[in-house]
DNA sequence: TTAATAGTGTCTGTCAGACACTATGTG
DNA sequence: CACATAGTGTCTGACAGACACTATTAA
Protein backbone atom coordinates (compact mmCIF):
# COMPACT_ATOMS: atom_id res chain seq x y z
CA UNK A 1 0.00 0.00 0.00
CA UNK A 2 1.27 3.53 -0.89
CA UNK A 3 -0.48 6.47 -1.48
CA UNK A 4 -3.78 4.63 -0.84
CA UNK A 5 -2.90 2.28 -3.55
CA UNK A 6 -2.62 -1.09 -3.23
CA UNK A 7 0.22 -2.32 -4.84
CA UNK A 8 0.70 -4.85 -7.27
CA UNK A 9 3.05 -7.80 -6.90
CA UNK A 10 6.65 -7.62 -8.56
CA UNK A 11 8.58 -10.47 -9.44
CA UNK A 12 11.70 -11.06 -11.98
CA UNK A 13 11.30 -13.95 -14.41
CA UNK A 14 14.40 -15.09 -16.01
CA UNK A 15 14.15 -17.58 -19.49
CA UNK A 16 18.11 -19.12 -19.07
CA UNK A 17 18.90 -20.39 -22.58
CA UNK A 18 21.32 -23.06 -23.58
CA UNK A 19 22.44 -25.07 -26.68
CA UNK A 20 22.30 -28.99 -25.88
CA UNK A 21 22.29 -31.82 -27.96
CA UNK A 22 22.03 -29.47 -31.46
CA UNK A 23 18.49 -28.08 -29.89
CA UNK A 24 18.07 -24.92 -27.54
CA UNK A 25 17.09 -25.73 -24.55
CA UNK A 26 15.38 -23.65 -21.82
CA UNK A 27 15.98 -24.12 -17.78
CA UNK A 28 13.12 -24.99 -15.52
CA UNK A 29 12.97 -24.96 -12.09
CA UNK A 30 10.65 -26.52 -9.21
CA UNK A 31 8.49 -24.71 -7.53
CA UNK A 32 8.48 -25.26 -3.58
CA UNK A 33 5.66 -22.95 -2.35
CA UNK A 34 2.23 -22.08 -3.39
CA UNK A 35 0.87 -21.75 -6.20
CA UNK A 36 1.72 -24.42 -8.41
CA UNK A 37 3.72 -26.10 -6.00
CA UNK A 38 6.17 -28.89 -7.47
CA UNK A 39 5.74 -27.85 -11.22
CA UNK A 40 8.44 -26.57 -13.18
CA UNK A 41 8.28 -23.15 -14.54
CA UNK A 42 10.72 -20.43 -15.10
CA UNK A 43 12.95 -19.91 -12.37
CA UNK A 44 12.23 -16.15 -10.80
CA UNK A 45 11.29 -14.35 -7.53
CA UNK A 46 10.46 -11.27 -6.27
CA UNK A 47 12.20 -8.39 -6.07
CA UNK A 48 14.47 -7.68 -2.64
CA UNK A 49 13.94 -4.07 -2.38
CA UNK A 50 16.76 -3.60 0.41
CA UNK A 51 19.12 -6.08 -1.37
CA UNK A 52 18.47 -5.79 -5.28
CA UNK A 53 19.94 -2.13 -6.83
CA UNK A 54 17.45 -2.84 -10.26
CA UNK A 55 15.81 -5.02 -11.75
CA UNK A 56 18.78 -6.78 -13.44
CA UNK A 57 20.61 -6.85 -10.21
CA UNK A 58 17.57 -9.26 -8.95
CA UNK A 59 17.55 -11.17 -12.14
CA UNK A 60 21.68 -12.24 -11.42
CA UNK A 61 20.72 -12.62 -7.71
CA UNK A 62 17.76 -14.85 -8.94
CA UNK A 63 19.71 -16.58 -11.49
CA UNK A 64 22.28 -17.23 -9.31
CA UNK A 65 20.52 -18.74 -6.15
CA UNK A 66 18.50 -20.88 -8.80
CA UNK A 67 21.18 -22.25 -11.33
CA UNK A 68 24.64 -21.00 -9.59
CA UNK A 69 25.09 -18.68 -12.54
CA UNK A 70 27.41 -15.98 -11.87
CA UNK A 71 27.13 -13.79 -15.22
CA UNK A 72 25.66 -15.17 -18.61
CA UNK A 73 24.75 -12.42 -20.89
CA UNK A 74 21.44 -11.39 -19.73
CA UNK A 75 18.97 -8.75 -21.15
CA UNK A 76 15.57 -7.06 -20.29
CA UNK A 77 12.75 -8.59 -22.72
CA UNK A 78 9.39 -7.40 -21.91
CA UNK A 79 7.44 -7.05 -18.74
CA UNK A 80 3.71 -9.33 -18.29
CA UNK A 81 1.96 -7.32 -16.08
CA UNK A 82 -2.16 -8.28 -15.39
CA UNK A 83 -4.59 -9.34 -12.96
CA UNK A 84 -4.84 -13.08 -14.12
CA UNK A 85 -1.38 -14.06 -14.46
CA UNK A 86 -0.76 -15.00 -10.69
CA UNK A 87 -3.60 -16.09 -8.50
CA UNK A 88 -2.01 -14.35 -5.67
CA UNK A 89 -3.17 -11.35 -7.29
CA UNK A 90 -2.97 -8.23 -9.73
CA UNK A 91 1.14 -9.01 -10.38
CA UNK A 92 4.22 -7.68 -12.75
CA UNK A 93 6.80 -10.17 -14.07
CA UNK A 94 10.26 -8.25 -15.42
CA UNK A 95 11.40 -10.83 -17.83
CA UNK A 96 14.28 -11.45 -18.56
CA UNK A 97 16.28 -13.77 -20.70
CA UNK A 98 19.99 -15.31 -20.70
CA UNK A 99 22.59 -17.14 -22.79
CA UNK A 100 25.21 -19.44 -21.51
CA UNK A 101 27.48 -21.87 -23.19
CA UNK A 102 26.18 -25.60 -21.67
CA UNK A 103 29.57 -26.52 -20.57
CA UNK A 104 29.33 -23.77 -18.27
CA UNK A 105 25.87 -24.84 -16.63
CA UNK A 106 27.55 -28.23 -16.48
CA UNK A 107 30.39 -26.96 -14.87
CA UNK A 108 28.06 -25.40 -12.16
CA UNK A 109 25.65 -27.77 -11.94
CA UNK A 110 27.31 -30.97 -11.70
CA UNK A 111 30.65 -30.04 -9.98
CA UNK A 112 30.81 -29.98 -6.11
CA UNK A 113 31.93 -26.09 -5.16
CA UNK A 114 35.43 -26.50 -4.39
CA UNK A 115 36.30 -22.89 -3.53
CA UNK A 116 34.09 -23.08 -0.19
CA UNK A 117 34.39 -26.21 1.21
CA UNK A 118 33.11 -25.28 4.08
CA UNK A 119 29.61 -23.97 2.77
CA UNK A 120 27.18 -26.65 1.59
CA UNK A 121 25.76 -25.78 -1.68
CA UNK A 122 24.85 -29.73 -1.75
CA UNK A 123 21.29 -28.29 -1.60
CA UNK A 124 21.63 -26.69 -4.61
CA UNK A 125 18.79 -25.95 -7.21
CA UNK A 126 16.98 -28.42 -9.00
CA UNK A 127 17.21 -27.47 -12.58
CA UNK A 128 15.43 -29.40 -15.52
CA UNK A 129 16.78 -28.91 -19.07
CA UNK A 130 13.91 -28.99 -21.71
CA UNK A 131 13.95 -28.38 -25.50
CA UNK A 132 12.22 -24.99 -26.08
CA UNK A 133 10.19 -26.62 -28.84
CA UNK A 134 8.73 -29.57 -26.65
CA UNK A 135 6.87 -27.44 -24.27
CA UNK A 136 3.58 -27.03 -24.43
CA UNK A 137 2.37 -25.59 -21.75
CA UNK A 138 3.61 -23.87 -18.48
CA UNK A 139 1.97 -22.66 -15.16
CA UNK A 140 2.13 -18.68 -14.51
CA UNK A 141 1.94 -17.32 -18.41
CA UNK A 142 5.36 -18.72 -18.41
CA UNK A 143 4.66 -20.54 -21.94
CA UNK A 144 3.67 -16.90 -23.35
CA UNK A 145 6.97 -15.58 -21.37
CA UNK A 146 9.01 -18.52 -23.17
CA UNK A 147 7.84 -17.94 -26.76
CA UNK A 148 8.66 -14.23 -26.42
CA UNK A 149 12.27 -14.93 -25.24
CA UNK A 150 12.73 -17.45 -27.91
CA UNK A 151 11.06 -15.57 -31.02
CA UNK A 152 13.49 -12.77 -29.67
CA UNK A 153 16.33 -14.73 -29.81
CA UNK A 154 15.74 -16.24 -32.71
CA UNK A 155 15.07 -12.64 -34.70
CA UNK A 156 18.36 -11.11 -32.95
CA UNK A 157 20.61 -14.42 -34.11
CA UNK A 158 19.29 -12.94 -37.73
CA UNK A 159 21.36 -9.79 -37.30
CA UNK A 160 23.39 -9.80 -35.00
CA UNK A 161 26.21 -11.70 -32.75
CA UNK A 162 24.08 -12.83 -29.96
CA UNK A 163 24.78 -16.71 -30.26
CA UNK A 164 28.21 -15.91 -29.46
CA UNK A 165 27.25 -16.17 -26.15
CA UNK A 166 26.22 -19.92 -26.32
CA UNK A 167 29.91 -20.60 -27.50
CA UNK A 168 32.42 -21.70 -25.00
CA UNK A 169 35.81 -19.47 -24.80
CA UNK A 170 37.47 -20.75 -28.09
CA UNK A 171 36.19 -22.44 -31.07
CA UNK A 172 36.13 -22.68 -34.90
CA UNK A 173 34.05 -21.03 -37.30
CA UNK A 174 32.24 -24.11 -37.91
CA UNK A 175 31.14 -24.59 -34.56
CA UNK A 176 29.48 -20.96 -34.53
CA UNK A 177 27.92 -21.48 -37.42
CA UNK A 178 26.39 -25.11 -36.52
CA UNK A 179 25.41 -23.07 -33.26
CA UNK A 180 23.46 -20.46 -35.48
CA UNK A 181 21.97 -23.10 -37.22
CA UNK A 182 20.76 -24.86 -34.21
CA UNK A 183 19.44 -21.95 -33.03
CA UNK A 184 17.19 -20.81 -36.17
CA UNK A 185 16.64 -24.18 -37.10
CA UNK A 186 17.98 -23.90 -40.63
CA UNK A 187 20.88 -24.32 -42.61
CA UNK A 188 23.03 -21.40 -43.78
CA UNK A 189 25.59 -20.68 -46.22
CA UNK A 190 29.28 -20.67 -45.34
CA UNK A 191 30.29 -18.14 -47.46
CA UNK A 192 28.11 -15.62 -46.62
CA UNK A 193 28.40 -16.64 -42.77
CA UNK A 194 31.56 -16.06 -42.60
CA UNK A 195 31.37 -13.22 -44.73
CA UNK A 196 28.82 -11.57 -42.02
CA UNK A 197 31.07 -12.76 -38.92
CA UNK A 198 33.86 -11.28 -40.33
CA UNK A 199 32.14 -7.78 -41.51
CA UNK A 200 30.77 -7.95 -37.50
CA UNK A 201 34.22 -7.92 -36.48
CA UNK A 202 33.56 -9.52 -32.90
CA UNK A 203 36.25 -12.30 -33.12
CA UNK A 204 39.50 -12.98 -33.73
CA UNK A 205 41.16 -16.03 -34.64
CA UNK A 206 44.38 -16.91 -32.31
CA UNK A 207 47.37 -16.94 -33.40
CA UNK A 208 48.67 -20.57 -34.13
CA UNK A 209 45.73 -22.29 -32.88
CA UNK A 210 44.66 -24.81 -34.91
CA UNK A 211 41.79 -28.18 -33.66
CA UNK A 212 43.74 -30.82 -34.92
CA UNK A 213 42.41 -34.72 -34.53
CA UNK A 214 40.05 -34.71 -37.34
CA UNK A 215 40.59 -36.50 -40.62
CA UNK A 216 40.73 -33.65 -42.22
CA UNK A 217 42.41 -30.69 -42.49
CA UNK A 218 42.67 -28.59 -39.25
CA UNK A 219 40.28 -25.55 -38.48
CA UNK A 220 41.72 -22.15 -37.23
CA UNK A 221 40.41 -21.72 -33.37
CA UNK A 222 39.22 -18.50 -32.49
CA UNK A 223 37.99 -16.08 -29.70
CA UNK A 224 35.89 -12.69 -28.93
CA UNK A 225 37.42 -10.02 -29.13
CA UNK A 226 38.56 -8.39 -25.67
CA UNK A 227 36.01 -5.30 -26.01
CA UNK A 228 33.31 -7.63 -26.46
CA UNK A 229 33.37 -10.29 -23.97
CA UNK A 230 30.92 -11.78 -21.58
CA UNK A 231 31.55 -9.28 -18.84
CA UNK A 232 30.29 -6.35 -20.93
CA UNK A 233 27.71 -7.98 -22.03
CA UNK A 234 25.71 -7.20 -19.01
CA UNK A 235 25.86 -3.37 -19.80
CA UNK A 236 25.31 -3.96 -23.62
CA UNK A 237 22.15 -1.47 -24.84
CA UNK A 238 19.29 -2.81 -27.15
CA UNK A 239 20.42 -2.23 -30.57
CA UNK A 240 16.64 -1.59 -31.84
CA UNK B 1 4.05 -6.42 1.62
CA UNK B 2 3.20 -9.97 -0.06
CA UNK B 3 5.02 -12.87 2.14
CA UNK B 4 7.06 -10.79 4.27
CA UNK B 5 8.60 -8.51 1.74
CA UNK B 6 8.28 -4.94 1.12
CA UNK B 7 7.06 -4.34 -2.57
CA UNK B 8 8.42 -1.54 -5.07
CA UNK B 9 5.69 1.17 -6.31
CA UNK B 10 4.52 -0.11 -9.12
CA UNK B 11 3.58 3.16 -11.96
CA UNK B 12 3.37 3.47 -15.52
CA UNK B 13 4.78 6.45 -17.63
CA UNK B 14 4.18 7.31 -21.44
CA UNK B 15 6.48 9.01 -23.71
CA UNK B 16 3.24 10.27 -25.98
CA UNK B 17 5.05 11.87 -29.00
CA UNK B 18 3.53 13.66 -32.20
CA UNK B 19 4.68 15.60 -35.30
CA UNK B 20 4.31 19.27 -34.76
CA UNK B 21 6.27 21.97 -36.50
CA UNK B 22 8.29 19.86 -38.72
CA UNK B 23 10.00 18.10 -35.43
CA UNK B 24 9.35 15.25 -33.08
CA UNK B 25 7.37 16.30 -29.93
CA UNK B 26 6.73 15.24 -26.29
CA UNK B 27 3.49 15.78 -24.14
CA UNK B 28 4.71 16.87 -20.82
CA UNK B 29 2.30 16.98 -17.91
CA UNK B 30 2.73 19.11 -15.04
CA UNK B 31 3.20 17.22 -11.67
CA UNK B 32 0.28 18.54 -9.13
CA UNK B 33 1.63 16.72 -6.04
CA UNK B 34 5.35 15.70 -4.50
CA UNK B 35 7.75 15.00 -5.42
CA UNK B 36 8.70 17.60 -7.99
CA UNK B 37 5.22 19.16 -7.49
CA UNK B 38 4.62 21.73 -10.32
CA UNK B 39 7.07 20.22 -12.63
CA UNK B 40 6.81 19.26 -16.16
CA UNK B 41 7.22 15.08 -16.38
CA UNK B 42 6.36 12.35 -18.95
CA UNK B 43 2.70 11.71 -17.91
CA UNK B 44 1.98 8.37 -15.52
CA UNK B 45 0.43 7.22 -12.86
CA UNK B 46 -0.04 4.26 -10.30
CA UNK B 47 -1.46 0.69 -11.75
CA UNK B 48 -4.92 0.96 -9.88
CA UNK B 49 -5.20 -3.02 -9.47
CA UNK B 50 -8.94 -2.78 -8.69
CA UNK B 51 -9.74 -1.07 -12.23
CA UNK B 52 -6.54 -1.86 -14.61
CA UNK B 53 -6.64 -5.32 -16.09
CA UNK B 54 -3.44 -4.93 -17.47
CA UNK B 55 -0.10 -3.19 -17.59
CA UNK B 56 -1.67 -1.27 -21.42
CA UNK B 57 -5.06 -0.64 -19.62
CA UNK B 58 -2.91 1.28 -17.28
CA UNK B 59 -1.55 3.37 -19.53
CA UNK B 60 -4.64 3.80 -21.86
CA UNK B 61 -6.45 5.00 -18.47
CA UNK B 62 -3.96 7.38 -17.75
CA UNK B 63 -3.12 8.54 -21.60
CA UNK B 64 -7.11 9.25 -21.26
CA UNK B 65 -6.80 11.42 -17.80
CA UNK B 66 -3.59 13.39 -18.62
CA UNK B 67 -4.47 14.00 -22.55
CA UNK B 68 -7.86 13.25 -23.05
CA UNK B 69 -6.44 10.64 -25.77
CA UNK B 70 -8.45 7.86 -26.84
CA UNK B 71 -6.77 5.01 -29.04
CA UNK B 72 -3.36 6.20 -30.39
CA UNK B 73 -0.44 4.23 -31.11
CA UNK B 74 0.68 2.69 -27.96
CA UNK B 75 3.31 0.15 -27.39
CA UNK B 76 5.41 -1.46 -24.24
CA UNK B 77 8.90 0.55 -24.47
CA UNK B 78 11.13 -0.83 -21.31
CA UNK B 79 10.54 -1.19 -17.64
CA UNK B 80 12.48 1.54 -15.63
CA UNK B 81 12.99 -0.50 -11.82
CA UNK B 82 15.97 0.51 -9.47
CA UNK B 83 16.15 1.72 -5.75
CA UNK B 84 16.75 5.21 -6.68
CA UNK B 85 14.64 6.78 -9.55
CA UNK B 86 11.98 7.73 -7.12
CA UNK B 87 12.82 9.30 -3.96
CA UNK B 88 9.38 7.37 -2.67
CA UNK B 89 11.24 4.27 -2.49
CA UNK B 90 12.06 1.29 -4.73
CA UNK B 91 9.90 1.90 -7.65
CA UNK B 92 9.05 0.09 -11.03
CA UNK B 93 8.30 2.19 -14.10
CA UNK B 94 6.56 0.10 -17.00
CA UNK B 95 7.42 2.79 -19.86
CA UNK B 96 4.87 2.61 -22.98
CA UNK B 97 5.81 5.16 -26.21
CA UNK B 98 2.77 6.48 -28.19
CA UNK B 99 2.55 7.73 -31.38
CA UNK B 100 -0.60 10.36 -32.11
CA UNK B 101 -1.42 12.55 -35.53
CA UNK B 102 -1.27 16.09 -34.22
CA UNK B 103 -4.74 17.31 -35.31
CA UNK B 104 -6.17 15.00 -33.35
CA UNK B 105 -4.34 16.11 -30.32
CA UNK B 106 -5.17 19.69 -31.11
CA UNK B 107 -9.13 18.52 -31.34
CA UNK B 108 -8.85 17.20 -28.09
CA UNK B 109 -7.37 19.68 -26.36
CA UNK B 110 -8.39 22.91 -27.29
CA UNK B 111 -12.27 22.57 -28.43
CA UNK B 112 -14.24 21.99 -25.55
CA UNK B 113 -16.21 18.69 -25.34
CA UNK B 114 -19.29 19.05 -26.98
CA UNK B 115 -20.58 15.54 -26.91
CA UNK B 116 -21.31 15.53 -23.15
CA UNK B 117 -22.01 19.29 -22.21
CA UNK B 118 -23.06 18.32 -18.95
CA UNK B 119 -19.90 17.18 -17.95
CA UNK B 120 -17.24 19.56 -17.00
CA UNK B 121 -13.63 18.83 -18.32
CA UNK B 122 -12.85 22.35 -18.14
CA UNK B 123 -9.67 21.19 -15.88
CA UNK B 124 -8.72 19.44 -18.68
CA UNK B 125 -4.68 18.59 -18.12
CA UNK B 126 -2.43 20.53 -18.57
CA UNK B 127 0.18 19.66 -21.33
CA UNK B 128 3.09 21.14 -23.16
CA UNK B 129 4.84 19.84 -26.32
CA UNK B 130 8.50 20.28 -26.57
CA UNK B 131 10.51 19.30 -29.55
CA UNK B 132 12.21 15.96 -28.32
CA UNK B 133 15.88 17.56 -29.07
CA UNK B 134 15.77 20.13 -26.89
CA UNK B 135 15.12 18.63 -24.19
CA UNK B 136 18.19 18.55 -21.98
CA UNK B 137 17.11 17.06 -18.41
CA UNK B 138 13.29 15.98 -16.91
CA UNK B 139 12.69 14.77 -13.08
CA UNK B 140 12.96 11.15 -12.03
CA UNK B 141 14.79 9.43 -15.09
CA UNK B 142 12.33 10.61 -17.84
CA UNK B 143 15.11 11.84 -19.61
CA UNK B 144 16.32 8.28 -20.33
CA UNK B 145 13.02 6.82 -20.79
CA UNK B 146 12.47 9.80 -23.07
CA UNK B 147 15.99 8.93 -25.29
CA UNK B 148 15.21 5.48 -25.28
CA UNK B 149 11.27 5.69 -26.45
CA UNK B 150 13.60 8.36 -29.41
CA UNK B 151 15.65 5.90 -29.92
CA UNK B 152 13.19 3.39 -30.18
CA UNK B 153 10.68 5.28 -32.67
CA UNK B 154 13.32 6.28 -35.04
CA UNK B 155 15.11 3.08 -34.94
CA UNK B 156 11.64 1.32 -36.18
CA UNK B 157 11.36 3.79 -38.60
CA UNK B 158 13.99 2.80 -40.81
CA UNK B 159 12.40 -0.40 -40.97
CA UNK B 160 8.89 -0.07 -40.66
CA UNK B 161 5.62 1.66 -41.21
CA UNK B 162 5.77 2.95 -37.71
CA UNK B 163 5.35 6.84 -38.52
CA UNK B 164 1.86 6.02 -40.34
CA UNK B 165 0.60 6.29 -36.65
CA UNK B 166 2.06 10.29 -37.48
CA UNK B 167 -0.75 10.87 -40.19
CA UNK B 168 -3.89 12.13 -40.67
CA UNK B 169 -6.81 9.31 -41.97
CA UNK B 170 -6.16 10.73 -45.62
CA UNK B 171 -2.43 12.38 -46.74
CA UNK B 172 -0.68 11.68 -49.52
CA UNK B 173 2.57 10.30 -50.39
CA UNK B 174 4.74 13.42 -50.35
CA UNK B 175 3.00 13.91 -46.80
CA UNK B 176 4.11 10.37 -45.45
CA UNK B 177 7.71 11.33 -46.72
CA UNK B 178 7.99 14.67 -45.31
CA UNK B 179 7.02 12.20 -41.83
CA UNK B 180 9.24 9.95 -42.16
CA UNK B 181 12.03 12.71 -42.63
CA UNK B 182 11.14 14.81 -39.88
CA UNK B 183 11.38 11.53 -37.66
CA UNK B 184 14.40 10.89 -38.98
CA UNK B 185 15.78 13.89 -39.26
CA UNK B 186 17.53 13.47 -42.70
CA UNK B 187 15.91 13.52 -46.45
CA UNK B 188 14.91 10.59 -48.24
CA UNK B 189 15.36 9.19 -52.00
CA UNK B 190 11.48 9.51 -53.59
CA UNK B 191 11.89 6.71 -55.47
CA UNK B 192 13.09 4.58 -52.80
CA UNK B 193 10.89 5.55 -50.25
CA UNK B 194 7.74 4.79 -52.43
CA UNK B 195 9.23 1.40 -53.66
CA UNK B 196 9.18 0.48 -49.93
CA UNK B 197 5.87 1.87 -49.01
CA UNK B 198 4.62 0.17 -51.83
CA UNK B 199 6.18 -3.16 -50.59
CA UNK B 200 4.59 -2.58 -47.32
CA UNK B 201 1.82 -2.90 -48.60
CA UNK B 202 0.11 -1.05 -46.00
CA UNK B 203 -1.56 2.21 -47.71
CA UNK B 204 -4.11 2.44 -50.78
CA UNK B 205 -5.04 5.12 -52.96
CA UNK B 206 -8.28 6.34 -52.38
CA UNK B 207 -10.31 6.33 -55.86
CA UNK B 208 -10.71 9.61 -57.72
CA UNK B 209 -9.26 11.50 -54.44
CA UNK B 210 -6.95 14.00 -55.54
CA UNK B 211 -5.65 17.06 -53.38
CA UNK B 212 -6.50 20.04 -55.22
CA UNK B 213 -5.15 23.38 -54.72
CA UNK B 214 -1.45 24.07 -55.40
CA UNK B 215 0.43 25.45 -58.54
CA UNK B 216 1.44 21.98 -59.59
CA UNK B 217 -0.31 18.05 -60.58
CA UNK B 218 -2.54 17.11 -58.00
CA UNK B 219 -1.23 14.54 -55.39
CA UNK B 220 -2.86 11.24 -55.15
CA UNK B 221 -4.32 10.87 -51.25
CA UNK B 222 -3.77 7.59 -49.73
CA UNK B 223 -5.19 6.09 -46.75
CA UNK B 224 -4.14 3.05 -44.50
CA UNK B 225 -5.36 -0.25 -45.63
CA UNK B 226 -8.28 -1.10 -43.18
CA UNK B 227 -6.46 -4.15 -41.96
CA UNK B 228 -3.81 -1.90 -40.21
CA UNK B 229 -6.04 0.60 -39.18
CA UNK B 230 -5.62 2.48 -35.70
CA UNK B 231 -7.82 0.32 -33.74
CA UNK B 232 -5.48 -2.35 -34.46
CA UNK B 233 -2.58 -1.02 -34.05
CA UNK B 234 -3.04 -1.18 -29.58
CA UNK B 235 -2.92 -5.46 -30.30
CA UNK B 236 0.06 -4.98 -32.73
CA UNK B 237 3.24 -6.94 -31.19
CA UNK B 238 6.80 -6.47 -31.32
CA UNK B 239 8.25 -7.47 -34.60
CA UNK B 240 12.14 -8.32 -32.86
C1' DT C 1 4.61 30.34 -71.22
C1' DT C 2 6.96 29.44 -66.14
C1' DA C 3 7.01 27.49 -61.71
C1' DA C 4 6.20 23.95 -58.72
C1' DT C 5 5.35 19.55 -57.16
C1' DA C 6 3.64 14.59 -58.50
C1' DG C 7 4.94 10.59 -60.23
C1' DT C 8 7.89 7.13 -63.33
C1' DG C 9 11.99 4.97 -66.05
C1' DT C 10 16.14 3.33 -65.71
C1' DC C 11 21.28 2.97 -64.90
C1' DT C 12 24.62 1.30 -61.77
C1' DG C 13 27.31 -0.22 -57.86
C1' DT C 14 26.80 -3.25 -54.02
C1' DC C 15 26.07 -7.33 -51.98
C1' DA C 16 23.89 -11.88 -50.48
C1' DG C 17 23.32 -16.40 -52.12
C1' DA C 18 25.07 -20.19 -54.61
C1' DC C 19 28.44 -23.21 -55.54
C1' DA C 20 32.69 -24.79 -57.34
C1' DC C 21 37.19 -24.88 -56.27
C1' DT C 22 41.60 -25.34 -53.52
C1' DA C 23 43.94 -26.60 -48.91
C1' DT C 24 45.35 -29.79 -45.51
C1' DG C 25 44.79 -33.01 -42.29
C1' DT C 26 44.01 -38.68 -41.20
C1' DG C 27 44.24 -43.40 -42.37
C1' DC D 1 45.71 -42.81 -52.63
C1' DA D 2 40.60 -41.72 -50.80
C1' DC D 3 38.01 -39.01 -47.83
C1' DA D 4 36.49 -35.41 -44.86
C1' DT D 5 36.19 -30.91 -43.42
C1' DA D 6 38.45 -26.04 -43.67
C1' DG D 7 38.66 -22.23 -46.14
C1' DT D 8 38.55 -19.14 -50.68
C1' DG D 9 37.26 -17.35 -55.59
C1' DT D 10 33.92 -15.78 -58.18
C1' DC D 11 29.49 -15.56 -60.89
C1' DT D 12 24.95 -13.72 -60.81
C1' DG D 13 20.46 -11.94 -59.82
C1' DA D 14 18.17 -8.68 -56.83
C1' DC D 15 17.83 -4.40 -55.30
C1' DA D 16 18.74 0.34 -53.12
C1' DG D 17 20.36 4.76 -54.33
C1' DA D 18 20.74 8.26 -57.65
C1' DC D 19 18.85 11.09 -60.80
C1' DA D 20 16.83 12.41 -65.00
C1' DC D 21 12.70 12.45 -67.17
C1' DT D 22 7.58 13.06 -67.95
C1' DA D 23 2.83 14.69 -66.05
C1' DT D 24 -0.33 18.05 -64.52
C1' DT D 25 -1.89 21.74 -62.24
C1' DA D 26 -2.06 27.35 -61.16
C1' DA D 27 -1.01 31.78 -62.46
Amino acid sequence: MQNGHPQPIVTVDVVLLTLKDGALQVALSQREHPPHPGEWTLPGGWVHVDEDEDALAAAVRILKSKTGLQSPYLEQLQTFANRHRDSRGWSVSIAYYALVPYEQVHERLSVPTRSKPGKNDATHPRIQWRGVDSIRSLPFDHQKILETAVSRVRSKTLYSSLPIHLMPKIFTLSQLQNVYEQVLGSSLDKRTFRRRIEELDLVEPIPGALEQGGAHRPAQCYRVKRRHGRELALAEKNLR
